[in-house]
DNA sequence: AGAGGCATATGACGTGGATCATTTCCTGCC
DNA sequence: GGCAGGAAATGATCCACGTCATATGCCTCT
């Protein structure tokens, strides 16, 4: 865990007023009545998870809809020799594996905080009521399962990925589009990770991931700093891929 | 492509109403009235495609549903490098990429025959308006995307395992627990492969497919005959990964 | 029966990245 | 400021798997 400060409140618990605010951030939520909201608020449960420690892990029975409402949270597969394969990186307002609060069954990733995070935790009976009630929630979580879907694609892909230079580059354009805020002269991903993180993501080992942000900063195509990266050289990543355009494409589209 | 035998059927084209009985086969539309199954095939188009041509292709726009009449189906992506990772095989009343045909975007992945098939075509508009009108409906599509999901789990799991014998082992129990019948003295995979679409799902080298399934073979793990794989000893097989108790759970239960 | 084509099988070799070891850098803390 | 602990960086070694080459088996077509 690159590092434990917390989201630059003063305070971690929310009031119920600030529950409501977080749900009416999510997608899944947004349009239903304040009424509705208020109900949704009261039947969850706030939790207060220190950086570093698990939210749920993977196997665990999935009880209903994780929100992450303040901080930063990995998903991820871990084998039993160790290593952890991550799926997502989530922020403020994310929701953690929607398709397991929906199916019941067990989690099929482990979700750790980065840092002091707030999270809501909503019953899956709450969850399912709002499915059955309101044709937008529905609507949304279908969205929302499809974008999971594609997410999971480029995930694939990377893990998929046989040359460690092109997963890490890849994985770097998945954060860009993730994350990536435009600025002069390139890309900021606005995601603090620690190279361990981004190992994780693609799959190798820390070292080579460390040669080949050195040789990519060589290039002149990123910097790194403040254990954030900064893409100098889009073009120069995109080049350098050899995974579909589509993959591409997606990172193209929102930068 | 292994084989290219029809599907056993003498002709390949449907009637009106061996259409309305593939659709009443997929989960998706089990319970509809059969008057809207009629509707569906009305609306929908039947193409034959021969065994080796592409259904879709990664990157083409998604204009409805898909659904595996009769037949078989790989879904995979190709990367640049001319390499593929199979992420699906599909088999009788299968849906195609449920994910792309509800969000309309691009195919996320190609769809090739393996064998002469016959596929429905739903439109997006009538697949979308069934999600309205029905609530059975909208309930299947969500289980069907969440099923998706613990899919891609598994196989992104599988793409990214390091070692070699780990990842075939990995693929054969989950293709045991997709297409395995249990029979004497264990389980058989009634899903002909040839050794290059296991090593396209393993994502390894088909010479080194090859060796492990020799491996395996002499170890009294498997039996190989006629493109099938027999598993003889599924609790050798489970030991030997390394990947979580979740994916094995998988190829326990159904087993 | 023979030829051609393709999948499977096996051997030999080279290499990319894992692994291990060591050093440098950074940050917080007394 | 100086120390301690962890992350980052870099070097040296090794081996699993990719790669290429070749052989064998099987099926189809003539």
């Amino acid at each position: 865990m690159t590092n434990n400060q917390d989201s630059g409140r003063g305070h971690l618990a929310l009031t119920r007023g600030e529950n409501v605010a977080v749900l009416g951030g999510c997608n899944l939520f947004t349009g239903l009545p304040s009424r509705e909201l208020e109900r949704i608020a009261a039947a969850s449960s706030t939790s207060i998870v220190r950086g570093g420690t698990d939210v749920f892990r993977e196997g665990d029975p999935s009880t209903g809809l994780w929100v992450l409402a303040h901080g930063r949270t990995k998903l991820y597969h871990s084998s039993a020799d160790g290593r952890s394969q991550i799926v997502n990186f989530a922020m403020d307002n994310s929701l953690l594996e929607l398709g397991s609060a929906l199916d019941g069954r067990a989690h099929s990733m482990t979700a750790t905080a980065l840092e002091n995070s707030v999270l809501l935790l909503i019953p899956r009976r709450i969850l399912l009521d709002l499915n059955r009630r309101y044709d937008t929630v529905v609507q949304r979580t279908i969205d929302e399962l499809c974008a999971d879907l594609r997410q999971r694609d480029i995930v694939s892909t990377i893990a998929a990925l046989k040359d460690a230079r092109g997963t890490v580059v890849c994985a770097i354009l998945q954060l860009a589009w993730q994350y990536g805020e435009p600025m002069a002269g390139g890309v900021r991903i606005g995601y603090q990770l620690s190279r361990q993180d981004l190992a994780d993501r693609a799959g190798i080992r820390i070292e080579t991931v460390i040669r080949i942000l050195s040789d990519l900063r060589h290039e002149n195509a990123i910097i790194t700093k403040n254990h954030m990266i900064e893409i100098t050289d889009l073009g120069a990543l995109q080049r350098s891929v050899a995974c579909h355009e589509c993959l591409l494409d997606c990172s193209v589209r929102s930068i």
